[in-house]
DNA sequence: GGAAACCCTGGAGCCGCTACAGTGTCAAAT
DNA sequence: ATTTGACACTGTAGCGGCTCCAGGGTTTCC
């Protein structure tokens, strides 16, 4: 197989299967006499696996350590629970920031006016005046 | 009002509020016969606008958009809230995906069998077979 | 006069790609 | 036989939004 049919088999862009290799999240493929990169269907997995982590957003650190588990099913996993573990906590951290964003910038939305004459913006008063507030979440007492 | 009073007073870091000097959204500031920057009311005043902003994770050059209407308020400033609307689709389109995310990570936590042997591990079980089925969000067919 | 704490500039590094530039290879159409 | 076009290769630079460092200068306090 080679990269193309790899990429269109796993929808990944093929400058991004060269950057796995380059980063030691895919093994180097044997090569062509042409130099061509000449995959096999344990590539297609093991690509397949990279992207269901990402689609998971685990950095690709993360993602190399459990492949490191996975390449030696016989050592201790204990840390592939803590590793999602964390995965979960950070996207629950970002949810919970992201739902209160959405709300700012509903109420922030809602003070536009329609009239859209600079000086009498709602939107840009209230950033500037938000910007006042001592006890702002950006900026705290 | 030296670079670290800024700092303090907004609780943005001294390196950023030099790169936000760099990048245009913070005018250049008086210097001191050594060369130290001196700090206004003003740039206070800017700075906790660009924070509130990124606050609403607005892109820097939303925001620097958005201190061009503050600087002339006399324009017209129509394209204000259709630049909150972007960034509220973006926001809510996060949203959504992160939600799947979080459904997707505990049903994975949930096959963790506490027995951590590599071999049984029913999270790295779970991310290989996911990665075969032809259906999955990460590599549809 | 020496140490600590601040200031300066310019450049590199982080992540996860993405997009070149410059070159080589191959298959099909003319 | 050649020319087109699609593919391949390497290496490097760029994105955003910082963050950190090296290598220097200044100020303040003991």
């Amino acid at each position: 197989m080679q990269i193309k049919e790899l990429a269109r088999a796993t929808g990944v862009d093929v400058e991004t299967i060269r950057y796995y290799e380059k980063q030691g999240l895919m093994p180097a493929p044997a090569r062509r006499d042409n130099g061509y990169r000449d995959y096999a269907v344990a590539h297609l997995e093991r690509l397949s696996f990279i992207r269901h982590c990402r689609a998971l957003d685990m950095p690709l650190g993360d993602v190399n350590r459990l492949l490191g588990f996975v390449d030696k099913p016989d050592t201790n996993c204990g840390d592939v629970d803590l590793l999602v573990d964390d995965q979960l906590a950070r996207v629950r951290a970002r949810l919970k920031s992201m739902r209160a964003l959405e709300k700012q910038l509903l109420r922030l939305r809602a003070r536009c006016s329609g009239t859209h004459e600079g000086a009498n913006c709602g939107i840009l008063e209230e950033l500037v005046s938000a910007a006042h507030v001592e006890s702002c979440a950006c900026h705290p007492a």
